[in-house]
RNA sequence: CGGGAAGUAGCGCAGUUUGGUAGCGCGCUUGGUUCGGGACCAAGAAGUCGUGGGUUCAAAUCCCAUCUUUCCGACCA
């Protein structure tokens, strides 16, 4: 143990500064480098891979929903961005805007696109027709920027990728329920890969997107004890389609216009992973999203017989279609145990002279720390049973620790006292926003979001005395 | 956008008070010995000191501006 050594490569413990700890893993861990603009980063390969295998999950579940991928320009004329008014209220403040071209002045300035609901409309408006042409459901790949003043890696930046899904169709029952099932196929990715318990609810009128009828939201809370909105899904209903002239001729012959969703989850959920997860010795990644899900380590890797059998092992984990890396390098052992582990990658696979000599492997768990020997033969079957396992595991402890962390409170001491140790504050809400903005000011929370478990446990609202309507979530938020 | 802190080799830093032509550790390259928790020896390469102005015979060092990062607030995914 040479502190000094150690010291260069160390990252900040969690205790000590959990800001600084994050962003030390960040880029210890290789996910980003920042660029020369404030607040647009440079997505490293590792960082990017961990994206990739969220978009193959979504490209997943949105094709068997019938979506397809489109791609719409970067930039929005202002003139376009303009046409629907609390739209434009609620993005104006925060537009990159270009207003030069070819060394000419542009008259109507184009602004690099914050999100994409007005080019979707536009072109929405000349294909579709009739009720024949609905539903329309789209879903673009691509990054936005927004000219945060603030900006973190990954949890806030001025440009950050995300998919976002716009569709229209016939029905207002039909729209509704494809809002809320896109809710559900987001919560299913926390359930299914991240291994992060989310919060499915509704935001109040206050934290709605800008020209939202409905803004649903999957919230993820993080050690810190603050919450992070992970994914929205808004329902418009027909506010943009009358603002941009989408019509259609319906079964019954009339003309009217269609009824509106969109919905995206950004790169901010790779912010969700590193914090839900991370410890003091860095990332620690869930199987099903980690760009390496097993690494094998030759150990005394000169000895004649080890380097065949890594190989062996790299190829009969490659074939169980695990994602595995084989370090060959000549660091040594520990070095290579020490870097895999700030990489976060689950399962570590030591072979050398004395697992050869008995016939068998290895296997580190990164989420516990937990060695296991298992046979040669079995070494396939065990990390593949490993993946599911220490996800579940993952997932667990994240539950554990959301469940631990949401305090039903009747009184604004309650409150105070909740919103300190970290976490939701649970609380009866009487549906005025004057007792929200009361909340912020007082403890700097927000209403997350009214839970779709509701379950009501008093009758008035602790701020006001009011009766109340809602469960509520407030909480500290990024 | 307001208040602190910081920018010197890939990373972490010293040098700035008192101006004199840049250094340490790790990493990197080459060769060798090593290898079950961040190995060792030897020889090397690498920095217009964030950027732009100014003061001076002379600026990493002093002055002004600006950019970026970071922490704390206000605003937002």
């Amino acid at each position: 143990m040479e502190n000094k050594q150690i010291k260069n490569q160390a990252i900040t413990r969690q205790e000590d500064d959990f800001a600084q700890w994050y962003t030390d893993v960040c880029r210890k861990a290789e996910l980003m480098d920042y660029s020369s603009v404030k607040g647009f980063i440079i997505y490293r390969p590792y960082g990017y891979a961990i994206w990739e295998e969220i978009q193959n999950y979504l490209n997943k579940r949105f094709k068997e929903t019938g979506h397809q991928n489109v791609y719409m320009p970067t930039v929005i004329p202002t003139s376009l961005l303009q046409k629907e008014k609390d739209h434009v209220e609620g993005f104006a403040p925060e537009c990159l805007v270009a207003n030069i071209g070819g060394g000419q002045k542009i008259d109507d300035p184009l602004i690099i696109r914050p999100t994409s609901e007005t080019l979707f409309c536009e072109h929405y408006a000349k294909i579709i027709s009739s009720y024949r042409d609905l539903p329309k459901l789209y879903n673009q790949w691509c990054s936005v920027v927004r000219w945060e003043k603030t900006t973190r890696p990954f949890l806030r930046g001025a440009e950050f990728l995300w998919q976002e899904g716009h569709t229209m169709h016939e029905s207002e029952e039909e729209a509704r329920t494809e809002t809320l099932k896109m809710l559900e196929i987001y919560d299913d990715l926390g359930r299914d890969i991240l291994a992060i318990p989310f919060t499915k609810g509704r935001k109040t009128e206050k934290e709605k997107f800008a020209g939202a009828l409905e803004t649903y939201s999957i919230e993820a809370l993080m050690p810190d004890g603050k919450a992070l909105q992970s994914g929205t899904t808004h329902y418009f209903g027909q506010g943009f389609a009358k603002a941009f002239g989408i019509q259609f001729q319906g079964r019954d012959g009339k003309l009217n216009n269609p009824y509106q969703t969109s919905w995206g989850v950004s790169t901010r959920l790779l912010g969700a992973i590193i914090m839900v997860h991370g410890d003091d010795n860095g990332l620690v990644l869930p199987p099903y999203v980690a760009p390496i899900q097993a690494v094998v380590i030759p150990v005394a890797q000169q000895k004649p017989g080890v380097i065949p059998a890594a190989r062996e092992l790299e190829k009969v984990l490659k074939e169980a279609g695990v994602r595995v890396y084989l370090d060959e390098s000549d660091k040594t052992p520990g070095w290579k145990y020490s870097e895999y582990e700030m990489k976060g990658v689950p399962v570590r696979v030591e072979i050398g002279p004395r697992d050869i000599e008995n016939g068998v492997v290895t296997l580190a768990k990164r989420n516990t720390g937990e060695k296991i020997t298992v046979k040669k033969e079995e070494v396939a079957e065990k990390v593949v049973e490993l993946m599911d396992i220490i996800h579940k595991e993952m997932y667990e402890k994240a539950h554990r620790y959301l469940l631990d962390h949401v305090t039903e409170v009747r009184s604004l001491p309650e409150m105070e006292k909740a919103l300190n140790k970290g976490g939701y504050s649970k609380m009866m809400w009487c549906g005025e926003q004057a007792c929200e903005d009361k909340v912020k000011e007082l403890y700097q929370a927000t209403a997350r979001c009214m839970p779709f478990n509701q379950m009501p446990f008093d009758e008035t609202c602790p701020i006001c005395g009011k009766k109340a309507k809602k469960v509520v979530l407030f909480a500290k938020a990024y």
